[in-house]
DNA sequence: ATAAGATGTGTAAACGTTTACACACCGGTT
DNA sequence: AACCGGTGTGTAAACGTTTACACATCTTAT
C-alpha cells in the first residue's frame, strides 16, 4: 500500500486537514506547519494519489482523446500537440483509437465517462454523428470533422476552401480530364468533393468526375487503375489524402501513365515522399499542430467554464506549391 | 452528480451490496434480485464509477504508454497495437509522448504513478537508464530499447542482427566504400552500429565510418552532405531510421550522387517512400504491431502475476529486398 | 473589558465502490 | 429437537482525498 496523507500528517506531527490544505496552499497556515509539513512530503516522497482526488473532486485531470487512425500522420501531429497542452495544464491524455469503427467509437465514449475524465477531444465518425448524445458525456470538443448542427466547440480545417485552391494549380494549366479520388462518406470528404467541383465553374466539361473509396492505400490504388482503365483520358488527378494518394501514386507509376511526370497529380497531406519524388507532388498541408493545439485549449477553457459560448475555430490548409522543380 | 450504484438499489429495492454482488457476478444472488437489478440498471442507464472502483481496489485498469516519439511511424504502429489489446483486456491506455526528453520522461513516470495506474510500457531514453527505480514503480515492461542488467519484462528486435543483414546487403554488391548514419546515444542506436561494424569482419577497408546523429530529418540531410563532402569516395549509406534515411536520402538526390542510382542506398524502417522511388530502396522493417502486442500482452501477463519470471522477448526485422526493380 | 474579526488547526463527513462480517432462512442430518 | 451447511441479504468499514464546521487563540477596535 502507498503512502498517504496520513503517513506525511503522522510524520510533521499535524492533522492530515493541515497536509493537504498546505499541498493546496490554501487557507491559513502558519509557516512553522508549512515547514514540518513540506519536509515530511520531501522525507517520505510522497506524492498525492490522483484517483482519490478524483474521486472526492467528481472530476479527473484526464482528458480522453478519440482518434480515428492513429498511424496516420496527421493524427500522429495531432495527438503530440494535444498532449504537450494537456501536459502544460497538469493534464493526462487518455488515448484510443476506433480505426473509424463507430461501434469502438461509443464503447470508447462510455469508458470514458466511466473514467470520469475531464473532457473530450473526438473526430467523430459519421456513423455517430447523429446518435452522440453530448448532454450525457463530459465537455466534448471536436477536432477535424465537425457534426452539423451540434452546438459543440470544433477546430477543423477549410476543406472546401482547400480543395478549390489545390484543384485550381490544376485548372491553372492545360490539363483537360481531371479526375478526384476522395474518401469514403465522410464530413471531410465531402467538403472537399464540394470544393474540388466548385474550382470547375465555367469550365464543367474538364471535370472527368469524383471517385469514393474507404481511405486505404490498396483502395487508392485500385481506384486509381480502375480510373485509368476506364478513362483513358484522365490527365490530372487530386487525391484527398496521403493514404489514396500513396496508393494512386503507386498505381499510376505501375501503368506508366505520363501524368506524373507531366505534374498532373496533387493531393491533401504531405507524405514524407511528395517532396522528392521526381518530379514533386504539389500539397495542401494541413496544420495538425495548430489543430492539435487550438482543439486542448478549447477543451481546457471549456471544462473551466463550462457556460462559455461555443466557438468553431477554422484553420486554413497551406498550399504547398511544388510546380517548378 | 452522476448516478451512482445507491441510485440503482432504491430503484431496486435492495441494498447497494446486493447491487455491486450482482454487477460483479460474485457471490449468492436470488435470481429476483439479479432480475431486479438488471432492469434497474437498464432503465437508469447505470454506468459504473471507475474512479471509485480504482480507489477501493487499490488499482486502476489504466496502463500507461510512454512514447518517445508519438510521430515517428514506428511508435505509432506500437501505440495503435497497445491500445488494441489494453482495450480487449478491459484496459484503456494514458498516452504520453517525451520527444526524447529524460525530464519530461520522469515527470511522466510520477504523473502515472499518481494516477495509480495498474502497468507502464515504456521505451526508456538511455538518460534515465540508469536512475530508473522500479522497484517503487507500478508493473513495468520496456520495448524496443532494454536497460542492461534490470531484471524488466522487454520487448525488442534484434538490432544488431537486423544491422547485418541489412549491411551485408550492401556487401553483397561492389561496393567499396560504405557509411554507416546512425541515431545519437541510444541502446538502440549502439546495437545497430555493432550489427553494421561486424558486418565487415575480414573485410574492414570496405567500411567508410559510423556516424551519428539525433533522428531528425534535416539532421539525415545534414549528415549525409558533410560525408559527401569529406569523403567524396562513399559508394553506399546504411542509415538507421526512417527520419535519417529521409533526411539523407533528399541529401543524395539534391547533391546529384550516383548512390541512389546505384542502389548503395538502404535503411531501417520501411518509409513510405522507399517502395516506390526509382529505384526503390532495400530496408528493414521493424514488426512494430507484433512488438506493441507483445509488450502489451507481457504487462497484462505481469500485472496478472507480479511474480511471474521476467522475460524478454526479441523480434526478428524483416528484410525487405528491392534490389531489383 | 469586551466584541469582533483574523488566523490556525482538528474532526468528521463525503465522493462511489467492494467486501468482511453478521444475520436470517431453508432443507437435510443426526 | 438440535445442529449444520448452503443461500441470500444488509450494515458498515475502507480506499485517500478535500472541505465544512467547530473550536481555539491572537489582534485590534470599541
Amino acid at each position: 500500500m502507498s503512502l498517504s496523507i496520513k503517513d506525511v500528517a503522522l510524520r510533521a506531527g499535524c492533522s492530515i486537514a493541515t497536509v493537504s490544505r498546505v499541498l493546496a496552499g490554501k487557507g491559513y497556515i502558519s509557516d512553522e506547519a508549512r515547514q514540518k509539513v513540506e519536509t515530511a512530503v520531501k522525507e517520505l516522497g510522497y506524492r498525492p494519489n490522483r484517483v482519490a482526488q478524483s474521486l472526492r473532486a467528481q472530476k479527473s485531470r484526464v482528458i480522453g482523446l478519440v482518434l480515428s487512425d492513429i498511424r496516420n500522420p496527421f493524427f500522429s501531429e495531432i495527438s503530440r500537440a494535444v498532449e504537450a497542452v494537456a501536459f502544460h495544464h497538469g493534464y493526462t491524455v487518455l488515448m484510443c483509437n476506433t480505426d473509424e469503427d463507430p461501434k469502438r467509437e461509443v464503447q470508447f465514449l462510455k469508458l470514458m465517462e466511466e473514467e470520469k475524465v475531464a473532457g473530450i477531444l473526438l473526430s467523430p465518425t459519421r456513423a455517430n454523428a447523429k446518435t452522440l448524445d453530448p448532454s450525457v458525456l463530459p465537455p466534448l470538443v471536436l477536432f477535424d470533422r465537425k457534426i452539423a448542427g451540434a452546438n459543440l466547440d470544433t477546430v477543423v480545417i477549410d476543406n472546401e476552401e482547400a480543395a478549390l485552391k489545390l484543384t485550381r494549380t490544376l485548372l491553372g494549366g492545360r490539363y483537360q480530364k481531371i479526375a478526384g479520388i476522395f474518401g469514403a462518406k465522410s464530413f471531410t470528404a465531402s467538403a472537399r468533393i464540394k470544393g474540388f467541383q466548385n474550382a470547375f465553374q465555367g469550365a464543367e466539361e474538364r471535370m472527368l468526375g469524383v471517385y469514393q473509396a474507404p481511405a486505404f492505400e490498396e483502395e487508392g490504388a485500385r481506384v486509381m487503375a480502375e480510373i485509368l482503365k476506364k478513362e483513358p483520358s484522365v490527365d490530372a488527378v487530386v487525391c484527398s489524402s496521403a493514404l489514396l494518394a500513396t496508393g494512386a501514386y503507386k498505381a499510376l507509376r505501375q501503368s506508366g501513365s505520363p501524368i506524373v511526370a507531366e505534374r498532373g497529380f496533387v493531393c491533401f497531406d504531405d507524405p514524407s515522399w511528395a517532396s522528392f519524388v521526381d518530379p514533386p507532388v504539389t500539397v495542401i498541408r494541413q496544420p495538425a499542430t495548430a489543430m492539435g493545439e487550438a482543439a486542448a485549449d478549447l477543451l481546457m477553457k471549456r471544462i473551466e467554464d463550462p457556460a462559455r459560448p461555443v466557438s468553431e475555430i477554422v484553420l486554413q490548409g497551406e498550399l504547398i506549391s511544388r510546380g517548378a522543380r
